[in-house]
RNA sequence: CGGGAUGUAGCGCAGUUGGUAGCGCGCCUGGUUUGGGACCAGGAUGUCGCAGGUUCAAAUCCUGUCAUUCCGACCA
């Protein structure tokens, strides 16, 4: 009985509807995807939270691609003077950048930042090379990391240092760039719903909120498990703000200089800490088969007994030759043990093989997200692991929407949006008349900011929530990470 | 950046009025087991976060610092 209770000390996570938070940072660790260093902020990636990272890579820059991408790598460190050529931009992120002031024992001539992002070394290198329209577009994308000091950090949510890939891109027209900012944003929110199952709600980011420098900065925005809005990812549009700044006029077609329109669009290891606040439950993470490192782990019962080891191995060979990242556990736990730990691990898929199902010809497919177990033939067997990681992604998406569409509501009044806000976590939809007064009043008195001014979506009053005075644009209000 | 909590073996923790560190799990060896975190026997593992200070003596008291965490403020 004591080894019982102990046992269950080592599986024991927080509830989530107890303590998200806490609940979170747990399933981090025990989940084995990160680790903390000595420096604040700064996480090691462990190669579980890695090969998730790989995949997610994987899938993005291939989509990139497809639409004319090229990467590149850009230096991680910023001249000072560099950084301070655009005035809103440098304002924007002056507070938490890391600087660099010593090489060796001297003190440099110039101090230089450590890129809280690219955008300038981009503009400065594509002064470099656009002369002519004929140069244009340029696509260009780098995969790195970058530093921003962060005051309160927390692992793939907040940290010091992450993960990113950011697209930065100059075109001819002004047209030409809203097009290639929309169309990025499109394949992030074609990646989060489909492929990661996380409904998200494309729109603007107001003023206040878009990025420093940026002209219109585009979001898709996702709702965490708790009810608090998550930015996946932004595509920001700079008009040619930033070429002036930076002086990249090409010659057009009619012989006359003309400035370049900019673009640029990222997404973060980020992504990780919103997959784990989507589908995560309490027996741990979930992962979407997609991004998931093995997607169906073969667990053999009784597999000193003959022939169940060999049977294991059989139908992982098949996956794996279908395709699918299979890990098969021969190890010496117990199967029970085997099962928690691979349920902590969010593997989509677990596979049973023991004496019971041999002498069937079959094998149990257990789905992570459920538990629901099924006896499938081994002859069927690959059509059953397609049809269960199918299912699971499915079920994901649908279980996050149930409880976005739980969590939405709409105020039409202030009393009523303040309500709202503090009873309840989620988004609120309610008009807004345009000006920075109202928003920064309902941030004050309601502790709510603008997640977004959806794409789609109609008035829900003709009114704004917080002046009165005639209003037509909707707004996504809530609570962030 | 402000307030609270924590830091002792890989993990979770105990350690009394200061006397030089212990428990469970895990790990290693051997054996028995295996359909929801198995069992027996034997074994290994510590600059007590770090740096100062007080003291004959510090995990324990004092000061500083770093990190983790929660709440708040801030936040491309």
């Amino acid at each position: 009985m004591a080894g019982k209770d102990n046992k269950k000390l080592v599986a024991e996570i927080t509830s989530m509807d107890e303590d998200f938070a806490r609940w979170y940072t747990d399933i981090v660790k025990k989940a084995d995807l990160i680790d903390y260093s000595s420096v604040k902020g700064c996480m090691i990636i462990r190669p579980y939270g890695y090969a998730i990272w790989e995949n997610i890579q994987k899938i993005l820059d291939a989509r990139f691609k497809e639409t004319g991408v090229e990467n590149v790598y850009m230096p991680m460190f910023i001249p000072e003077s560099l950084l301070k050529k655009e005035k809103d931009h440098v304002e924007g992120f002056a507070p938490e950048v890391a600087w660099v002031t010593h090489g060796g024992n001297e003190r440099l001539a110039e101090r230089l930042c450590v890129r809280p992002t690219s955008e300038t070394l981009f503009c400065e290198h594509y002064a470099n090379i656009i002369k002519s329209y004929r140069d244009l577009p340029k696509v260009y994308n780098q995969w790195c990391s970058v530093v921003r000091w962060e005051k309160t950090t927390r692992p793939f949510l907040r940290s010091r240092e992450f993960l990113w890939q950011e697209g930065h891109t100059m075109h001819r027209t002004a047209k030409e760039a809203e097009e290639r900012t929309v169309q990025m944003l499109n394949v992030y929110a074609d990646f989060f719903e489909n492929d990661l199952g996380i409904p998200v709600v494309k729109g603007r980011k107001t003023d206040k909120e878009k990025f420093a420098g940026a002209e219109a900065t585009y979001t898709v925005e996702a709702l965490m498990h708790d009810g608090k809005a998550l930015q996946g990812g932004t595509s920001h549009n700079f008009g040619n703000g930033f070429a002036k700044a930076f002086d990249i006029q090409f010659l057009d077609n009619d012989n006359t200089l003309k400035y370049a329109y900019e673009t640029s669009w990222g997404v973060s290891t980020r992504i990780i800490g919103g997959i784990i606040m989507t589908h995560g439950d309490d027996s741990g993470l979930v992962l979407p088969p997609s991004v998931a490192p093995i997607q169906v782990v073969v667990i053999p019962v009784q597999q000193h007994k003959d022939g169940v080891l060999e049977a294991a191995e059989g139908i992982a060979d098949t996956l794996k030759a279908a395709g699918y990242r299979v890990k098969l556990d021969d190890s010496d736990q117990s199967p029970g043990w085997k099962f928690s730990e691979y349920e902590m691990r969010g593997v989509p898929l677990r596979i049973e093989i023991g004496p019971r199902d041999m002498a069937e010809g079959k094998c149990v497919i257990v789905r992570r997200d459920n538990r629901e177990k099924t006896f499938v033939s081994l002859e069927n067997l690959t059509n059953s692991v397609a049809e269960g990681l199918s299912n699971l992604r499915d079920a994901l998406y649908e279980k996050a929407l149930n409880n976005r569409n739980a969590r939405t509501f709409v105020a039409k009044s202030f009393d009523e949006l303040k309500d709202i806000a503090e009873k309840e976590s989620g988004y609120i939809k309610a008009m807004w008349c345009g000006e920075l007064e109202c928003e920064l009043k309902l941030k004050e008195e309601a502790d709510v900011s603008s997640r977004c001014i959806p794409f789609e979506g109609e008035a829900v009053s003709d009114t704004c929530v917080c002046c009165g005075k005639p209003a037509k644009k909707l707004v996504y209000w809530g609570k962030a990470y």
